[in-house]
RNA sequence: GGCGGUGUAGCUCAGUUGGUUAGAGCGAGCGGCUCAUAACCGCUAGGUCAUGGGUUCAAGUCCCGUCACCGCCA
């Protein structure tokens, strides 16, 4: 048995969790599920990065401590990752103590290999960064390039360590083959970095505290990279009194260890932590997969440009499964992708809805129909059917262990696709009512269904809620083994329940009709009640273009009086309101659910947009909308100063 | 500025070591079927393979230049 070591970066607790966050932690889950599907020995990480002075402000900034501050953010992930189905083993926190004492140890040995030196460090600092720029680097108005704010002359004693010393033996590691890291762009890209020489690095700071004391140089904080990376070996119980998991999974000669990160955090897994590895006299990682961004009208979502999406409301709406096959599908191995309502919607009905579901559907119905509400009886298998079953799940299986999930899932599709054309070749149904034909009809079904069973459990680790679903449909216990992946595995003669439709096609117009925020804003939403009070700074969104006077008159606002309110079942964010306007009741939907009480509404008066076209949300027709600000998400409901008659109109 | 990468049908992408009419999925159109979730099956897209040269019997696939975009570094 392998072991398997997989882990995501540790998340900046100053920022709220996006879609790039999910999309690096699905990857991790997916493989990890694989991994344990296919009998390795799986330890699966993820944590959260709290120290450094940018928390250290932003705590300071909301009059709360740095842990109470990096709690809130950490309950936050720790939702999502129970929403998105996700099975780490561990979440390690860089504030906990097993991981400061982790990093001492790692100090401790990098230290006794005298890889240490301390030196003068001066320069231009910005703290958003958290890191030095030379002059040149700054803009003309000596800001900072990235945050555009002004950069503070500092002048401190570091702790620096000899990265220089490292570079040949980097190189050495670069070329091996396989390439420890990828896609192999990346490997060539900090390949030459390296190349072109490396400087010693600072690894310690003397003016932020919140973080790991380093040994023996009181007053100096261990820097960034040399605390974070740490992590890996900390949930590991390095440096504690109980190394059994770190033996376990990271000085194993026969186990892999896995880092999937975001491209922008390359050079510090490609180059530092190998370096600081190899300082320490510890086994390097055997895997570095750098991914791409996932883009918004081509540009990289980020908080500073304001279009990131928070894709709640189709978790909410279809799934974490919808979400998961989505992100593994429609990016390719290392590259960037275009994330849209749109693509996403286009994937869930071709692939879950026509693809996935009805095949399951159709092959139910004809088996219950032709051998009385149960599986077909035994057979011989279609031959050529099940061979390029067989073939596509070897596809799969590459595609899966090499990061290739897009070939993989495709594979399985293929697969899917030759089934139907398989079926109408043979035309069951027709069959089906020629009592001599009954042999035939049910090697027909037998071998159709064994590829649904198959490629239901080729999909555990992807669809975790669904698949098993799927295999229920057709009586089989979700068995996520390498047994279930081998062909055969369809119990014969066996009961079959008529089914419900596991993924409802969507319906598109529709959809888009009735989502009342229009998914190519992309502006943030969030799921939680704090938001607009959370750790991460809001971006105010750009005002839009200028209209005319009477575009404006177009839109009537009214004041209404709150006659009733109720919670809108199985929404996290609607609440129905049934309004009085001058004597005339209406309802109208609002998205507010999360910030309101149904109580806290009745009685109050608000402000709608009375001449909007309504609009389905939920089922409900909604005759309307309430105005309310938009606070990172969170919404404000608007008033009046006094109150003044229902259905007055407000200019 | 240095190094590297990318540019193929409306969209997302495949295209091995150069070799018959350049592919897939999605979308669109037409036809068929009826077991199925307006599903499924079949047919249809005539794309100067960014662009200009070159090598070759033969280039999307190798070489040089140009343009656009991207990444890393400075």
């Amino acid at each position: 048995m392998s072991k398997y070591y997989v882990t995501t970066p540790i998340y900046y607790v100053n920022d709220l969790p996006h879609v790039g966050h999910i999309y690096t932690t699905v990857v991790c889950d997916t493989l990890a599920r694989y991994h344990r599907m296919v009998g390795d020995d799986v330890y699966f990480l993820t944590g959260t990065d709290e120290h450094g002075q940018k928390i250290q402000r932003a705590a300071a900034e909301q009059g709360v401590t740095p842990i109470q501050l990096a709690d809130r953010v950490v309950e936050r992930y720790t939702e999502l990752w129970k929403e998105l189905d996700i099975t780490h083993d561990d979440l390690l926190r860089t504030s906990q103590p097993r991981h400061h004492m982790a990093v001492q140890e790692m100090v401790r040995r990098i230290a006794e290999r005298d890889d240490f030196y301390v030196d003068r460090h001066e320069g231009w600092y910005c703290s958003g960064c958290e890191a030095f720029y030379t002059e040149k680097e700054l803009t003309e108005e000596k800001h900072c390039p990235v945050h555009e704010r002004p950069a503070e002359w500092e002048e401190e004693e570091n702790v620096f360590f000899r990265l220089s010393k490292y570079q040949d033996a980097l190189i050495e590691w670069y070329d091996q083959d396989p390439s420890p890291v990828l896609p192999l762009s990346r490997r060539n890209e900090v390949r030459s970095f390296v190349e072109s020489g490396l400087r010693d690095l600072s690894v310690s700071r003397t003016k932020v505290e919140w973080g790991v004391p380093f040994p023996d140089k009181p007053g100096h904080t261990v820097y960034v990279w040399l605390d974070a990376l740490t992590n890996y070996l900390s949930a590991l119980g390095f440096g504690s009194d109980d190394s059994s998991l770190f033996d376990r999974y990271w000085q194993d000669d026969e186990g892999q260890r896995v880092h999937v990160i975001g491209k922008d955090i390359l050079r510090f897994h490609a180059v530092y932590w190998p370096a600081f590895l190899m300082s320490a006299g510890l086994p390097l990682p055997t895997c570095v997969f750098a991914h791409g961004w996932w883009l918004r009208d081509d540009r990289k979502m980020s908080k500073s440009v304001g279009n990131v999406t928070r894709p709640d409301h189709l978790v909410e709406s279809f799934g974490a499964d919808a979400l998961r096959l989505f992100l593994l599908r429609d990016m390719v191995f290392g590259q960037d992708a275009n994330f849209s309502d749109e693509a996403f919607v286009d994937r869930y009905n071709s692939d879950l809805a026509n693809g996935l579901g009805n095949t399951l559907s159709r092959l139910v119905t004809l088996s219950r129909r032709a051998f009385e509400n149960r599986t077909p009886p035994k057979v011989a298998w279609d031959a050529e059917l099940m061979t390029s079953a067989n073939r596509a799940i070897d596809e799969y299986r590459e595609g899966m262990e090499k990061y290739a999930f897009q070939r993989g899932l495709e594979a399985l599709w293929r697969l899917l696709g030759e089934t139907n054309q398989f079926l109408v070749s043979h035309e069951p149904w027709k069959l089906l009512k020629q009592p001599e034909e009954r042999q035939h009809v049910a090697e027909v079904l037998a071998t159709s269904l064994e590829v649904v069973r198959l490629v239901a459990t080729a999909l555990l680790p992807i669809l975790p809620e669904t698949a098993p679903k799927v295999l229920a449909a057709l009586g089989v216990d979700a068995v996520a083994s390498s047994e279930a992946l081998r062909w055969g595995g369809l119990p014969v003669d066996s009961p079959l329940a008529e089914g419900e439709s596991l993924f409802p096609r969507i319906d598109k117009k529709k959809y888009f009709a009735d989502v009342t925020e229009p998914p190519t804003e992309g502006g943030a939403k969030t799921s939680s009640k704090d938001s607009g009070e959370s750790a991460a700074a809001e971006v105010i969104a750009p005002i839009e273009s200028e209209i005319a006077f009477d575009d404006f008159t177009k839109v009537d606002l009214r004041v209404a009086d709150v006659k009733a309110a109720e919670e809108v079942p199985k929404s996290k964010k609607l609440l129905k309101l049934t309004l009085e306007l001058d004597g005339v009741e209406r309802t109208v939907v609002a998205g507010i659910k999360q910030q309101y009480a149904p109580e806290d509404l009745v009685g109050k008066q608000v402000i709608i947009v009375a001449n909007l076209a309504p609009a389905k949300l939920m089922g409900i027709e909604s005759q309307g909308m309430v105005l309310a600000a938009s606070v990172g998400g969170a919404a404000v409901v608007l008033g009046t100063a006094q109150r003044v008659p229902s259905g007055t109109r407000v200019r």
